[in-house]
Formats: C-alpha cells, structure tokens, sequence
DNA sequence: CTGAAAGCGCTAACAA
DNA sequence: TTGTTAGCGCTTTCAG
C-alpha cells in the first residue's frame, strides 16, 4: 500500500506539475532542465503550471536520479588568528558569490587540520582546499575518490590537481626591489608562519630579492612569527632595539604591519620618516591609520573566482580532465608607508 | 532494461553491503540507523562489510527516502565594512564548529538583502539567519513553508520564529554607567548603523542610562556612522574638535574605538588620561594597541551556539513546537582604556 | 528478529 | 516531439 495516498501535505511534485499541464512528467522534466524539444505550446502550459503551483524540483531526487551533484564544498582549516580573519572572511565570502552565480551550493567545512577523519564527502560534487595544513591526505582522499577538487592559496607540485595559487615570492620580490630602488640596504623581514607555503614564499622572495641586488642577508633581520599581531609587536619592538636597526622592513601580512606601525607610534618613530614598512595582502584596515600602508595587493577575490570556475570547468567536463595549475600575480600598491632614503 | 547492469564503477550501495553481509538490505538499513532490533550476530557482520566496504550511505537517497534533510542554511547579507568581518567570520566559524558537532551540513548563504529572489530553499532542513537587513520577507516566506527557522542576532517579536540576541541595550547601559561611576559626566556615543537593530539598541541604552543618571543628553555628542573605521575616524576628529569635548566615549564596535584611539594619538591625546574610551565586541584586535581597550563583550560564540542548538531542536521536534526567544547577556570587560575622573 | 516490496521525486533510455 | 518505464539508493510498512 502506499503509505500515504497523496497526502494533502504541500509538497507539490513534476507530478503535479505534469497533471496542471496535462502532459507528461518527462515533458516537464525536459523543460524545467530546457533539454530536448518540446513544442512552444507544451512549454508555456508547463512553464505556468510551474509558476502556479511554485514547483521548485527536489533537488535530493534530482541528485539520486543523475547520481550529479552540485554541492561544492570549501574546506577551510580551522584556525586562529587576526590574520586570517581576512583571508578567510573574504575567500568565503567570494566563494559564496561565485557559487550563486554557478548555482552551484556552497557547503562550508571548518576542518581540524589534525583530524583523520574520513571526511564524508559522499554527496559532494567537488571540493575547494583552502590551503593545506595538515590536510594533504583528505586531498588525496578526494583525488582517489576521483572527486573534481581544486586547491586554492597553494600551489600543489607533486599533485594531480588544480590549483590557484599567488606570486607570493613575487610579490615579495617586488616589494623588496621596490624598497632597494628607493635606496634602502638595510631591509627587515617580519615573516609569517612559514610552515604555510604562502609565507615561505614571501621569505624566499624576500631573500632572493636581496641576493640579486647583491645585500647581504642578516640572519637577525628575518624575524619569524605566527602571522598573530602579538608576535608582530614582538618583532617590531625587538627591530626598534637594535643598534643597528634596518631602514626598512617587508611585513608578511597587513595586519602585522600596521602592529609594527602602532608600535613605531609609541616609541616616538615616524612612518615613514624613520622606518619605510611595506605588508602584504592591502586589507582595507591599512587604509585608514594616520598613514596609509604601501602593501602587496594580493587578489583574494580573484583567486576565489578563479577556483570556482576551475571546479565548475571540472565538474561538468569529462572524467578524464586534466588539472590546470594557475599563478596569480600580486601587485604592489604603493602608498605613504615608505620613503626614498637620501 | 537496466542503465548499468552493475556498473563497475566504485559507488558501493547498501546492496553490497548486504550481500557481503549476507542480510537484507532493511537489515542493513537497521544497523545503521540503529532501529528496530538486530541479532548481536548480524549486526556484527554488517558493520565488517560497512567497514570493509568504506561503505557511506547516499545522503540524497536517504532524503528523498526520509523526506528529511540534514542541510541548515545560513544567510548572511553580503555586506561590505570591516566591522562586519569579524562578526561574520566569527558567526560562521562558530556556526560551522556546531553544525558538524550535531552532524548537520552547512550551506552557506551570502544574500543580497535586497534580493527578491525567492531563496531556493528545497531540501534544506532549516535556516539560520545571521540578523535581518532586508530580509524579513525572506523569513516570512521561510515560516510560511513550515521551515524550522531561527533568527541570530535580532530580536523579533512579531514574528512566531525563534531567535537568539544579544543584549545590546543593556550592554550599552553598562558601559555608560561604569563610565558615570568613574565620575564621567560628558560621555560621547559613536553609534553605529543605526538602521541595525543592535546598533539602534546601543544608542537605546546609552540614552537610557544617560537619563537615569540625571545626565542631559547633548546630541552634538551623538555621532552616527556606518560602522566603518573611516566614518570612525571622522566622528572622532569632530568630537577632538568640539571647545567643550567629552570626557569619554563609547563606541559602538571595537573597531571603530580602535580607530578613535589611533586619532588619538596622532592628534598627541593620551588615551585614558584625556580621554576615556570603550567599545563594544569584544574584538581580539583590542588588545593589541598600546593600550587595552576596555570593551563589552558579545558571546558571538554563544549565540551561535545556541542557534544551533535551537534549530536542531526545531528540527527534531514534532511540527508544532513553539518559537523560543533567547537574549544573551553582555560583559564589561575593564581593561586599560579608561580612567577616573579625578 | 528478518526480508520483500512499495515508494520517495526525478531523469533518461527507448519506443511510439 | 512525446510518453512509458526502469531505475537512482534508501527507508519503512507489513507479513512472515
């Protein structure tokens, strides 16, 4: 029997919609995913009904009936710090956006780096890797899986998957190069946890940068951190100290330099009369302090945009699809934070 | 005749798992939905294929099976403003911790407020929405389905829908009246978004308390903004300006009192000494300056901890359960920036 | 305690 | 062009 006869409940089905129009459900189908031919005629009767009776299609009877999946999930790990507040916050956001225009829905997951869990990821069309931290196995996982994934803010090498990466060493580089130009040779570095790639990256192009103007590196001058605005108070405060402190200094993110800034302030040091600084990432906040951050504008959106289109491109391609990789360049925004040395 | 006999694809299905088992597939269906009564042996032998097979049942056939969906969606307004950052990210990462302590699957939402569209809300099981901007119509529409719903961060009395707020207006009064108790009587207010209900709130309360304490209210010491740091710090230029200034303020976010504290300096005024100051959030950035910023602290965490909770309540009981409505209380965090008046 | 079978709502061969 | 029909993988009566 069945269980229910039709109940008068308000789930209205193709069924309904298919009986309105006085067609069939496959015609209704056909429509709704505007496949096949079907006569104007029938098109409109359907396309009212639909309208009539507000049908939208159980998405869950879609999925189980084409085994498809537009469910896209944006695994993010889960982490701490003032930092990656923007990073973060500005990923999702344009994720979010991007998928709405695929129509693709975002399902958002907070990942325990450390976790092993297997990560249930049935049901899930494709993946987005915000970065890897300790999450290489899930990408493996997913790739075994053959799930579509991409990765975003990290370039993969040794991995057959697409990923949307930034210049990072680059955009130090230039950063740096820009600084030599204005005739600085004493350059620090404050330098993000390096156990992410992005901030290796950004010490890596910061020394390179040096050697290729022929500037010894100083092994005191490259100050470590978490990427947190404590440690970057720390840094700051310990370059003010020294007695032969650099001219300039290459923040890893925004939000550290405008701690080296707050700190510069209460020793009594000018920006950029005394210290030219120069962050990384041009988060609006180093837009609004007494004075204006020069910084590496780094295309988060861009970035965001780029992977969602790449999963897109994947999803709907052929099993086989090769992986792209793709750099991204940074750009330097120069603004009031740094000063030709005379 | 069958599409795929038994495609040797890797997708395994209950089927297997109950051939391995050597059970039916309702006996299958039992043990892992832990239903009905199973023999220990059989049991046992499921859960080896399950595990041999990494066998994960389809959501989507469970759900069109069920009827029942998992799926909770949280709709953001796409806003821009640093201030909302990190509200944002903070409701999210919380929003995101829970959703997956309770097993359920988060789907994000950023929305236009004013978006008519109507919100593809088929197989989502229930709707968090992070205040309500523009979107009353959306929760209308969403109660009207019978979808479990739960407001954060507004408290809405005319609509039968649950929701968690924060006590913004009492938070607020705290804040003014430690400010009256340290002898302060010129007490400024950097109001926020005055269109939101927590930022009207906070005005509401700084009002009150003023009043309760026999103190006027000078409306030149009222500054509305938009909770940008930019408009922050044009409301803080304006009140260094005024011949008879305040002797303190409070702002409506941490990152505005931030941005007042910077102005500050520049303009050589010593925070607390000239001028007391105290914001609202609770924003980890506060306590990084020079100077602690006593702020009031918003359980974002909390609240959205119990949306959760409440939409897993709303989602697991019968249809009729009734709407509950939760305020949160604040916390004056005292820290450094502020100072008696002598 | 177990299993056969109906059905959730939709898609996609295939036939007409 | 259209409709018939067989599943998609799972839950849930209902009869053993």
């Amino acid at each position: 029997m069945t269980r229910t006869k039709k109940s008068p409940s308000k789930n209205i089905s193709i069924e309904d919609v298919a009986r309105l129009a006085g067609v069939s459900i496959t015609t209704v189908s056909r429509v709704i995913n505007k496949v096949g031919q079907v006569q104007e005629k029938n098109r409109v009767k359907v396309a009212d009904a639909v309208k009539e009776l507000k049908f939208q299609p159980s998405i869950f009877a879609q999925r189980l009936a084409t085994g498809k999946s537009n469910v896209v999930a944006l695994l993010i790990p889960r982490y701490e710090g003032v930092f990656y507040s923007f990073y973060a916050l500005e990923l999702i956001r344009a994720t979010g956006t991007l998928c709405e225009a695929f129509k693709l829905d975002l399902l958002l997951h907070l990942t325990d780096s450390h976790s092993r869990e297997p990560l249930n990821l049935r049901g899930v069309g494709g993946v987005i890797f915000s970065d890897i931290i300790g999450t290489r196995h899930q990408i493996e996982e997913a790739i075994k899986a053959g799930l579509p994934c991409v990765v975003i803010n990290n370039y993969v090498e040794d991995l057959p998957v697409s990923c949307i990466a930034i210049d990072n060493s680059g955009g130090a580089k230039n950063a740096v190069n820009y600084l030599v130009n204005l005739g600085h040779k004493k350059i620090a570095h404050i330098s993000g946890d390096v156990t992410t790639q992005a901030a290796a990256k950004r010490l890596e192009g910061y020394v390179e940068a040096l050697k290729e103007n022929g500037i010894a590196i100083k092994e005191e001058y490259i100050l470590k951190t978490d990427y947190s605005r404590g440690q970057a108070r720390g840094a700051a405060e310990k370059l003010f100290k020294m007695p032969d402190g650099p001219s300039a200094v290459f923040v890893a993110s925004d939000s550290m330099a405008l701690e080296v800034m707050a700190v510069a302030r209460e020793l009594g040091k000018n920006i950029p009369a005394d210290l030219s600084l120069i962050g990384f990432d041009d988060n609006p906040s180093g837009l609004y302090g007494p004075v204006a951050l020069t910084t590496v504008r780094q295309p988060l959106i861009k970035m965001a945009e780029e992977g969602v289109k790449e999963l897109n491109r994947l999803i709907s391609a052929k099993k086989g699809a090769l992986p792209k990789k793709i750099v991204l360049a940074t750009e330097l925004v120069v603004r009031e934070s740094c000063r030709p040395l005379k």
